[in-house]
DNA sequence: CGTATCAATTGACAAACGTCGATGGAACTG
DNA sequence: CAGTTCCATCGACGTTTGTCAATTGATACG
């Protein structure tokens, strides 16, 4: 990164002239921060928070039947959020029969995690 | 949170019972999560990621005529993602003459990043 | 085979979002 | 004062989101 920016106009530019040096876009951190707001905007609804939340504090395969009740929404609204989060990566899910188990991938909150820390 | 569930259904259930007991919503959880959630969502933007990113690194105060040439977006639209940021409680700023001055209040994404880590 | 269950998908709709160009307002410059 | 600079706000636009009710598809049970 090393970015040391230079940033601290003290009078109005000359006319014509734009007010700051134009600075280099950080290049190393434009896929990173793609990949990290992927994650955040599916992190960024109270429903898909929780979801994670519970599915990481059980640290296995949950059920879709056992998370339906947890909230006040329709079952198709509650499909729709985990679709979200697959999509996004956050978690995985495998099917049993009637049953749909979802368990999360923690490896993909990592990054997130650590830019955060 | 202590919430240990029981989570494996086996078998189809009788007619006209649902799937599961419903479990209880954890409700410490709630607010915690709706607070956790505003700041991921203020978070799902590359745009708004970089900015708190480079506001962090920076560690000061960076004014917005920096912040502008950054990114490929006009300077309106940089504006209301930095609004953003502020409703949020992300960042906040501060005028000095004709600059504005951002910052960020780290203390603001600690609730998450203790969640993620 | 017929019916019930679980979960994903579809279609609809209002609300929120990301973007831009234009405008407005405060403050500095000459 | 007149002109300029920086930044926020407004109005418009097309897109995405969160939600529901209804439907579909797969599987299980009797």
């Amino acid at each position: 990164m090393s970015t040391e920016l230079t940033l601290t106009p003290k009078r109005k530019s000359p006319n014509g002239q734009p007010c700051c040096e134009p600075v280099v876009y950080p290049d190393v951190e434009r896929a990173h921060a793609e990949r990290m707001a992927k994650i955040a905007k599916a992190l960024g609804d109270p429903i898909r928070l929780t979801l994670v939340d519970v599915l990481r504090k059980h640290a296995g395969k949950v059920c879709v039947c056992e998370l339906v009740p947890l909230f006040d929404v329709s079952q198709s609204t509650l499909s729709h959020h985990l679709k979200k989060l697959r999509d996004a990566g956050i978690v995985d899910s495998e099917r049993q029969g009637l049953w749909a188990y979802y368990y999360v991938n923690p490896e993909e909150l990592e990054e997130l995690s650590a830019w955060l820390a």
